[in-house]
RNA sequence: GCCCCAGUAGCUCAGCGGAUAGAGCAUUCGCCUUCUAAGCGAAGGGUCGCAGGUUCGAUUCCUGCCUGGGGUACCA
């Protein structure tokens, strides 16, 4: 990997590195050989030492060997493996050899407090006292801004955020919140000009089902708290939702008892007479019968009479009841590759089967309302007055929520984009696109054949419809238009997109039509992926109500928080409690989701979310609230201390724990660019981490304020530099940085 | 079928081609008369999915395979 000249304001000491690598470069010149050989430089391995170490004699060792053995003929008639063997054994030798050497040549200049050869490494130690009094001084007289890049010219946009309206905001939305907050946060501070902005999604088929279930069944009806309005609004798409598929729930079930029930194949031949005599359809009951005695599903669209479901209905409910209230027996299924558990209970298919009964009459309605919702999606485009009006009144509740929780979660958007803004612009590009002979009709539908058009052969971009049969927009449609608009009317040079992994190939989708189009900066469009939240139990699915709601867990952690600070810190005032808990209990959530990898699944456990041990943001938080303790008990000022160009500290003998401390401050500056560079939170969430727990083992080995004069300030200022370090990482992340817990 | 991702300790995860692969949780045993015990120390726990290849050196890069997950034309 190619190191960037790392474009920092704070220079890290401890890889102030130029000067290590002229010296090493100097020496292995004067040795007569590998001019041009990279010198990698990381730092030492070792606690309780501060400098850093190189492998170049390793590479050196190798060449070297190989020239060796080569010229002395040893390498002749030897099998590969053997070749391998001696090659490695002559360059481990050597490697050490050469490292003596280089160490011989630096040790003539007194550049270095010391320079050893060990295991083939060339060691170099640094004078404690010397880097730790600039690199404190760069932490203090920086402040917050320590770590931060030099300022950069590539404006870059960060969408982020794009919840549903007439939705509820689950675990899974916050998750791209933490991480688009983040990333914007890290970006900024890596020197690039960042513009965050949010999508809700305020229309769509969603919203149009909500609407429609809302004007069908409960006009008039909500609740007169405008804080539930949201969530209620939810359950109304939740609902809308289970009508419009309830046949496919029954049709599950019926899968679902065919695949599990091993009675069912020996019963069915009854049920089915019984069905017979309740005039259904003959050919349906020879289907039904195959399904159920052969695998294979039962499909809708396979059925001649909409009546023969309903009728079998009753009769498959009296027969899982039966089931249920049998003496419960162990059955296995013997499927095809051998023993198959079954995935559900007697007692949960007969379950099942109650709650769909609720709606027994909503089958016959099914395809009415499949109607109604093109209808309703069709007047919404057409401007019917009425809906609109609706569709605004209850945007508005949804979008009131939003506000509160991005305020919560400090969120702060330059810009809100809206999909019904883009709407229009998005169907003109349609248009542009079809009379560009990019874009054609397909069944009705506007779609790009996007491999075709790029001459491939391979399935690689596939196709994507841009515009329904019916004329109403799609997801793409939308995007299209916003992708101009983001350039065009911001300004910016890199727009990214905070979207979940399972859009990614439809984002390559859309870049690749725009790039077809013309369109130059859709080279500078990033989707960028993540892996979703999952629960212990399965996927969430706002539908079948597994879908912790972030007010749900939001209120759990706070209340969680509260005992804990009222247990730990009882003379803490109500005020200061609400406020830590606030910082905490919302700290920890965010750090859960930040401190795994973005392609990494979050398995969202409450009760994990509720502890607040280990390696979670209180961890870190605590560890800054005991620095800003030590300082206001040691009366701290940084100010009368600190000469005009900087501290002088003598730290006397320095101990393991305050060089390791050190040395991780000293990190803060790359790691921050590292993050930026790979979009990745993760990286510093683990270097707070760390940073903290480096901070604890110098807190427990070493006495600040009872230590003697010089050591004292020294140790003060190590202190402040730690809590300034501190709270800037978890500012990275979103997570503030409690002064008393 | 094709594409993408994951596979490292009992569990959840780190690991920038380099020295003895690390944390947290869980288990066991210790530490509050000393700057907050949301803490600290100690112990046990590993064929880094498998097989090749590149390299002086591979958990890391490449290829193939296995297992799991996701995506794959009118949902978003």
């Amino acid at each position: 990997m190619s190191k960037q000249p790392a474009e920092t304001v704070n220079e890290n000491p401890v890889s102030g590195e130029d000067g290590v690598r002229s010296a090493i470069a100097a020496a292995i010149h004067q040795l007569g050989a590998g001019d041009g050989v990279t010198i990698d430089l990381r730092p030492l391995p070792f606690e309780g030492t501060w400098g850093v170490a190189t492998s170049v004699s390793h590479a050196l060792a190798g060449e070297r060997a190989q020239q060796e053995l080569t010229a002395s003929g040893q390498l002749a008639d030897k099998s590969k493996k053997e070749i391998k063997k001696l090659t490695s054994d002559r360059a481990r030798v050597l490697s050490q050899e050469i490292a003596e050497s280089i160490v011989a040549s630096l040790r003539q200049s007194d550049a270095f407090a010391t320079v050893e050869a060990a295991n083939g490494y060339v060691n170099i130690t640094f004078d404690a006292n010397v880097v730790a009094s600039s690199l404190i001084s760069t932490i203090l007289s920086n402040g917050d801004a320590y770590g931060a890049g030099a300022a950069r010219t590539e404006r870059v946009m960060v969408e982020h955020s794009q919840p549903n309206t007439h939705k509820v905001f689950h675990i899974g939305h916050f998750r791209n919140t933490a991480l688009g907050v983040s990333i914007s946060k890290i970006l900024a501070h890596a020197g690039y000009p960042v513009t965050e902005a949010t999508y809700p999604g305020d229309i769509g088929m969603h919203v149009i089902k909500a609407l429609w279930c809302y004007r069908s069944f409960h006009l008039g009806e909500e609740p007169a708290n405008p804080d539930e309005r949201g969530r209620w609004l939810g359950q109304i798409y939740a609902e809308s939702d289970a009508r419009l598929e309830y046949r496919n729930d029954v049709l599950d079930l019926l899968n679902t008892v065919s695949k599990d029930d091993p009675h069912i194949a020996t019963a069915i031949d009854r049920l089915l007479k019984l069905l017979w005599r309740e005039h259904a359809d003959t050919e349906d009951i020879a289907y039904l019968m195959g399904r159920f005695t052969t695998p294979g599903e039962v499909k809708e669209d396979e059925l001649i009479d909409d009546g023969t479901i309903e009728a079998f209905w009753p009769i498959l409910g009296a027969y899982l009841q039966a089931e249920a209230e049998r003496e419960p027996v162990h059955l296995e299924i013997e499927g095809a590759n051998g023993h198959v558990e079954p995935s559900t209970t007697p007692q949960e298919r007969y379950d099942s089967w109650l709650e769909l009964d609720e709606h027994r009459d909503w089958w016959a309605q099914v395809p009415a309302w499949k109607e109604a919702i093109k209808a309703t999606f069709q007047a919404w485009e057409a401007g019917d007055a009425d809906l609109i009006a609706q569709w605004q009144t209850t945007r508005e509740w949804s979008l009131a929520d939003f506000r509160r929780i991005f305020d919560e979660l400090g969120a702060h958007f330059d810009v809100w984009f809206f999909e019904s803004e883009v709407e229009e612009e998005g169907k003109e590009i349609v248009k542009v696109l079809l009379d560009a002979g990019i874009a054609e009709i397909s069944d009705g539908a506007a779609v790009v054949r996007i491999d075709e058009k790029l001459g491939l052969t391979d399935e690689v971009y596939r196709t994507l419809p841009i515009l329904r049969s019916d004329g109403t927009s799609l997801y793409s449609t939308k995007d299209l238009a916003l992708t101009r608009r983001k350039f065009e009317d911001y300004h910016i040079d890199r727009a990214i997109w905070v979207v979940d992994v399972r859009q990614s190939l439809y984002f390559k989708q859309i870049f690749k039509i725009l790039e077809l189009w013309g369109f130059e900066q859709a080279k500078a469009s990033y989707h960028l992926p993540y892996e979703i939240v999952v629960l212990p139990d399965g996927v969430i699915s706002s539908r079948k109500g597994r879908a912790p709601l972030y007010d749900d867990i939001r209120d759990q952690v706070l209340q969680r928080a509260r005992e804990i600070i009222a247990e730990k810190n009882p003379s803490l005032s109500a005020a200061d409690r609400e406020q830590t808990a606030w910082q905490v209990g919302i700290g920890s959530l965010k750090y859960a989701m930040l401190a795994r990898d973005n392609n990494k699944i979050v398995v969202f456990d409450i009760d994990e979310a509720l502890s607040f041990d280990g390696h979670a943001a209180p961890y870190i938080q605590y560890a800054h609230a005991r620095a800003c303790r030590i300082l206001e008990n040691a009366k701290w000022n940084r100010d009368t201390v600190a000469g005009p160009e900087g501290f002088h500290l003598d730290f006397g003998a320095i101990e393991p724990s305050e060089l390791s401390l050190l040395q991780e401050l000293g990190r803060f500056p790359e790691e921050v660019q590292r993050a930026a560079d790979q979009y990745r939170p993760l990286l510093i969430a683990n270097y707070a981490f760390e940073l903290a727990r480096r901070f604890n083992d110098f807190y427990h080995a070493c006495p600040v304020i009872q230590s003697e004069e010089p050591v004292r300030t020294a140790r003060l200022a190590l202190v402040d530099a730690t809590r300034v370090t501190l709270r800037n990482a978890l500012a990275l992340l979103g997570i503030e940085a409690p002064e008393v817990m």
